[in-house]
DNA sequence: CGTGCCGGGCC
DNA sequence: GGCCCGGCACG
């Protein structure tokens, strides 16, 4: 039935209807109305309450509404004006074809004839309540209750504007949605999170690349490391640096470099951050490490500073995906607003590459070599100059006491790691020309022995006991006078060395 | 526990 | 610098 087909569309339909025209009303029973009857239509709706209470309610609700195409149901409350008064009434019928409304109006005991669109119609919110089955069910009967209970659920006006509501609701939840989930995917385009619809595709789009550069696998991560979120702290260098590389285009650096672009940084970068772990995006390409807050960032530093132009857009786009890749920093010191330089950057971070990416073992070498050298040169001198003075104390040539005791093995480790400082006292240079051709020879084991000796110069300095009996022994303690000086001093016996 | 001797104090 | 000794490591 054509009803019924109206009906849904009235729902969809914003408009309220509304049908009458002042003017018109003075002719009577005589309706004249547009002939389209497929528009939604709202017809207000009275349950079977009293006129009266109808009347005066619903007197101006219909006036409201727009005056449309709509369809009107049998027991359907409408009003219709009649020799220039508004009179209740109830549709009786309503013929489609001529778009003409037979409305019984109780007050005057007749049945008027309307074009529809003289027909006001009467409509209450409670209506709204009614649910559809109710309305297909009494669509085709004309008469009875059953009819009046129809006209509530032409109510469609209001629901139809909840309908709307949720669209937009859901629309919105889209678009929030997509920006949660692809935090740090949100490209230059991020103004277009504003747009509409459309944006949603694009957006979901955008989603799938997060997932694409490992992101998302990564938010278990973030969710575990607990800590406090910084949201993007205000980075107010990043505008001079962006400016810089934009218009330098040669400009390589291996700083920690924040990211250019302002849009990305209050999206889902900071979010993603639940501690002080961030994901940053370091460019893989040969002596460059170049560091980005934003996949975007990152793609776009790949394309212009290395991809150039040469070639076509597709491959750019698969070139930039593998000459980056994404890492994990841990932040301790709330320092990343703050501009470093190379070398103070990385050190301090927790450099931990997440993507499977071969090329990210190239990722940790520097960071993590470059301070173990350092450490190990300024420990290791102060040890080692320790001993020497040792045995220098010992007043024993040193050529003898290194190739004799096996503090030799000791000795050699620890010139190994001064070998590294530039220059060496004479001195020192005399009493380590020994272990020094022993490093010379070796060099490759230089760093092993470096790591191991520190600990052993603690508790190997002292010298092992010799074999040999000493003073003591031989004369005994009765002939103390007998002993030499050193065994007399408690000191290694210089008599009989071992 | 005896011994070797380092590290350090006293003069 | 000579002398002495506490204390540790080693066997």
């Amino acid at each position: 039935m054509a009803s019924i087909l109206s009906k849904r569309l009235g729902k969809r339909s914003l408009l309220g209807a509304r049908v009458c025209t002042p003017s018109l009303a003075a002719d009577g029973m005589s309706i004249e109305g547009p002939g389209d009857l497929t528009g939604g239509a709202h017809l207000g709706v009275y349950d079977g309450g009293c006129l009266k209470e109808c009347l005066e309610e619903s007197a101006f609700p219909s006036g409201n509404l727009p005056p449309s195409r709509f369809k009107l149901y049998p027991g359907q409350k409408v009003y219709i004006t009649h020799n220039g008064t508004e009179y209740a009434g109830l549709v009786e019928q309503h013929n489609h074809v001529d778009d003409e409304v037979k409305v019984l109006v109780f007050e005057l005991g007749l049945h008027l004839c309307r074009k529809t669109e003289d027909v006001r119609l009467a409509e209450t919110p409670k209506t709204m309540s009614i649910p559809m089955e109710q309305v297909m069910s009494t669509n085709s009967d004309a008469s009875s209750s059953a009819a009046q209970r129809m006209v509530s659920r032409s109510i469609d006006v209001p629901k139809r504007r909840s309908d709307a509501l949720d669209m937009d609701e859901m629309m919105a939840a889209m678009v929030l949605t997509s920006l949660s989930c692809s935090p740090i995917v949100q490209s230059p385009p991020g103004s277009d999170l504003i747009a509409a619809p459309q944006v949603t595709c694009d957006l979901w789009k955008e989603s799938g690349d997060v997932s694409d550069s490992g992101s998302s696998t990564t938010s278990g991560h973030w969710s575990v490391e607990c800590g406090a979120s910084t949201p993007s702290p205000p980075h107010t260098e990043t505008s001079p640096k962006y400016t810089s590389e934009v218009f330098n285009a040669s400009h390589v650096d291996e700083g920690f470099e924040t990211d250019p672009d302002p849009f990305l940084l209050d999206e889902p970068a900071p979010r993603k951050r639940k501690n002080s772990v961030k994901v940053m995006y370091k460019c893989l390409w040969p002596n460059c490490g170049k560091l980005l807050r934003s996949i975007v960032g990152i793609k776009r530093h790949v394309k212009t500073q290395h991809l150039g132009d040469g070639m076509d857009c597709d491959q750019r786009k698969r070139e930039e995906d593998f000459y980056y890749t994404e890492v994990q920093m841990k932040d301790e010191s709330e320092a990343e607003s703050t501009p470093r330089s190379p070398s103070t950057a990385t050190a301090p971070l927790l450099i931990q590459p997440v993507t499977p990416k071969p090329e990210t073992q190239v990722l940790e070498v520097p960071s993590v070599e470059s301070p173990l050298p350092s450490a190990l040169s300024q420990s290791a001198p102060g040890s080692f100059w320790h001993i020497q003075a040792d045995h220098a104390y010992q007043a024993l040539p040193s050529t003898i006491q290194i190739p004799v005791s096996p503090h030799i093995f000791t000795s050699i480790s620890w010139a190994a790691a001064p070998t590294a400082l530039p220059a060496l006292s004479p001195i020192r240079s005399r009493s380590l020309s020994f272990s020094e051709q022993q490093q010379q020879q070796t060099p490759s084991i230089k760093s092993q022995l470096i790591v191991a000796s520190p600990p052993r110069a603690a508790s190997g300095s002292r010298k092992v006991r010799g074999e040999a009996k000493k003073c003591r022994k031989v004369y005994g303690i009765e002939h103390r006078d007998q002993w030499c000086t050193a065994c007399r001093w408690k000191k290694a016996c210089q008599r009989f060395l071992d």
